[in-house]
DNA sequence: TCCTTGTGCTAACAGTGTAAGACTTGCGTC
DNA sequence: GACGCAAGTCTTACACTGTTAGCACAAGGA
C-alpha cells in the first residue's frame, strides 16, 4: 500500500451495518457511511463496488453468522426435538438482534443483488442434518422445508409484532415443533 | 369540487402499487407517480400527505384484501385440514402475486408508518374461526399461532425463492398442516 | 361582478448515488 | 537523492429524490 490508507474495507462493513440496524437501509448512505469514517463519500468507491454491493456484503455476513448460531445452537447428539427449539430460540434471537439485517435477508431483492448461494446452502445445512438423524431420505428435503418454514415464519412473525394475536409465540412454535416431531416418530414406529 | 380535479386518490393508489410491484419502494417516487398520472409531483401533496401515508395506504389495502382473500379461500363448513390447505395455496398466490406489497406488510416498518390495528385483526379472523370449531378455547391462540407461522413461513420463504432446498415447496406446506391437525385430532380424541 | 376555494404550476432547498478528474503521498528504481 | 508510478483521497458536478412556498387560474356562489 503506497499510501496509508483511511478506511479498511471491514470498517466500512462494520459501520454500514451499524446504520442499517440504527435506520433501515435508507439510513445507510454513502456520505454519512464517509462522514463516520472521516472520508468523504466518493472516496469509499474506491473498496466497496457501490451501495448495492455493499448491501450484499452485509447479507453475506449475515447469512454466514446465522448459518453459525444454527450449527451451534446444539450439539449434534441432542434429540431432534429439543434440538428443533434450541434452534428456533436461536434464529429468532438472531432476528430480533439484527432486525433490519434479517429483512434484507429474507425480504425480496432487487434483480441485481443476488446472495451467495453456497452461504444459503451451508446455512441450512445443520437443519438437514438434524432432520436426517429421524426421517427416511427421501422425505428429508420436505421435513427439513416444514420445520424450516414453522421457524422461520414463526420469527418472521414475532419480528413484524403487529400480529402475535395476544398469545404466548414462543411456547406456538415449541408447540408446532412437537406436534411436527410426535407425527414423524410415530410415522416411523409404524410401518 | 368547485374544480374538475385531474387525479383522484384512488387513481394514485392505484398507480403507486403498480410502481411498487414493478421495482420495490424505491421505485415509487412522487415524481415518477406524478409524470405517470399527467401532473407534477406537488400536486399530489394535495392529495396525499406525504410519501410514506401512500405507502401506509397501500398496506391498508393489502391487509385488507389478504384478509378478504383468506376468508373466501373455503367455506367455512370446509373440513380444518381441506381449509388450512386452502388458505395455505391462498395465503402463497397473493404473496406471489403482490411480492412487495406482502414484504412491505410484514417487513420492519419505519416507526411512523403504521398499519391498522382492527384491519390487521380482521386479517386473522377466519383463521381463528376454523380452529376454534376443532380445538379447545384455551389453546386456539397457540395453535392459531402455530398454524398462521407455518403458512407464513412457507410463502415468506417461497417469495424468497434462494432458500427452498430444491424440493416441492408446496408439498411441504401441506404436509406440516397434516401433522398439525393429526395431532390436534389425536389429542381431541384421548381425554 | 367579485370573491372564495380547490387545484394545479414553477422554483427552490437540502439531501441522495455516483462518475470524472485532479491532487497528495509513499514506495521502488535509477 | 531524484523521479516516476500508482494507490488512495479529494473536489466538482450531474441527475435524481421528497417536500415547501408562493403564485396562477378555473369554477361556483354571493
Amino acid at each position: 500500500m503506497p499510501y496509508p490508507t483511511r478506511v479498511r474495507p471491514e470498517e466500512i462493513a462494520a459501520e454500514a451495518r451499524r446504520l442499517l440496524e440504527e435506520g433501515g437501509p435508507e439510513a445507510v448512505t454513502m456520505r454519512e457511511l464517509g462522514r463516520r469514517l472521516g472520508v468523504q463519500a466518493p472516496s469509499l468507491y474506491f473498496h466497496v463496488k457501490n451501495r448495492d454491493a455493499l448491501l450484499g456484503l452485509l447479507m453475506d455476513q449475515g447469512l454466514e453468522e446465522l448459518g453459525d448460531i444454527l450449527a451451534m445452537a446444539a450439539p449434534d447428539s441432542t434429540p431432534l426435538r429439543r434440538r428443533l427449539h434450541a434452534m428456533a430460540d436461536a434464529y429468532e434471537l438472531f432476528a430480533l438482534a439484527n432486525r433490519q439485517l434479517f429483512a434484507l435477508l429474507f425480504g425480496p431483492r432487487p434483480r441485481d443483488v443476488l446472495v451467495d448461494e453456497d452461504l444459503a446452502e451451508s446455512a441450512a445445512a445443520p437443519l438437514l442434518d438434524s432432520i436426517r438423524t429421524v426421517v427416511p431420505e427421501n422425505m428429508v428435503l420436505a421435513v427439513s422445508q416444514a420445520a424450516w418454514s414453522m421457524i422461520h415464519g414463526h420469527t418472521s412473525l414475532a419480528l413484524a409484532e403487529q400480529f402475535t394475536m395476544g398469545g404466548d409465540p414462543a411456547a406456538a412454535v415449541h408447540l408446532a415443533i412437537d406436534l411436527l416431531v410426535d407425527g414423524l416418530e410415530r410415522a416411523q414406529a409404524k410401518p
